[in-house]
DNA sequence: CACTACATGTAAACTGTTACATGATTCA
DNA sequence: TGAATCATGTAACAGTTTACATGTAGTG
């Protein structure tokens, strides 16, 4: 069900093919939120339209279909997301990993984590200058959802940078183990 | 592969019977980084026994098993851990629901916002709560991981209030609609 | 003309969830 | 003794991923 939902909501910014949807996924969306192939998408867009969520608005070289949303499915998209979210599904390996790190040796457990802060502070970088860029020229249509995600992007790493320090800091605490 | 190395985890840090583990999934665990219900983790367990990676150490009243990691097991979670992480895979239908908020009108992603910003602040509360009893009595054992979950928790909520105040923000500034 | 990017699909395998099922022990 | 919790399982279904498959259009 999330995976139509996240289709509407590409959508509802603006009309798409199923291949510039999978493209969509491969940036943020996929990065933080739902990851999903184009192996999944197309069949799943053939349901909804048959569903009479969407509809093919123009068909263009080499049999590319541009989706736009319909009224139904419109209304299907902002029922879902105005209704009480409870916890929801979750599953990220990054976190798994971070949680199950306690079964390392001290010193092994360093290393991974080490590895984690200088990723995270890349991220953050990263993310930085894409906020500078936004900045300068707000976006508009769908490139607006990359604006929510760079923002939540840039938390998230935040979160996890922070995380790692003191998750370092613990280490040391515990076992006396330093790293560079 | 990664419920796989869920349950080596929690089995690094002590041996469980597959009902404690599948409480296990319904704490912190399941919250944050992998969701399992017991109809999935009760096959997995037999399918790692055959494997070689755990064995039944105990046999208790009910019918209960007591897993324990084998020296292969230990060895596969070891390197599952160290290799390098990659992207690995998300879902995430909260953070999904947040990236596409731009697909409601103002008026109704400013509820959905308040009723984020309300939540996350409540968690936060609340992880604030567990952080102070960890630090009066440092857990051990299996509840270590916990400590790492709430750590993480914590900062993980603290990311998404920053992001959700952000986000309202961002409305008013754009369509100058003001919550309470 | 070769290569890359565009564009869509199916089938099998794998993973996970829901519904159903069973029995043991403890506690009021 | 009835209810709650402990404890494990199977089968059908839903959802995802991997591998395979095909053809079009533009670029150097």
């Amino acid at each position: 069900m999330s995976l139509r939902m996240a289709l509407l909501g590409l959508l509802a910014a603006e009309p798409a093919s199923g291949y510039e949807l999978t493209k969509e996924f491969e940036q943020d969306l996929g990065r933080y939120a739902w990851r999903a192939g184009h192996t999944g998408i197309y069949p799943e867009l053939n349901r909804m339209a048959e569903d009479g969520l969407v509809e093919v608005t123009h068909e263009g070289a080499r049999n590319s279909r541009t989706y736009a949303l319909t009224p139904e499915g419109r209304e299907e998209l902002r029922s879902w997301l105005m209704e009480p979210a409870g916890q929801g599904k979750v599953r990220n390996e990054a976190v798994l990993r971070m949680f199950l790190l306690d079964a390392l040796e001290p010193a092994d457990a360093l290393i991974v984590l080490n590895r984690m802060v200088d990723d995270s502070m890349q991220k953050i970088t990263e993310l930085r200058g894409i906020r500078q860029k936004h900045e300068d020229s707000p976006p508009t249509g769908r490139d607006a959802l990359g604006e929510l995600a760079a923002e939540y992007g840039l938390r998230q790493y935040e979160a996890t940078h922070s995380w790692t320090v003191w998750a370092i800091e613990r280490l040391s605490r515990r076992y006396g183990v330093h790293g560079e």
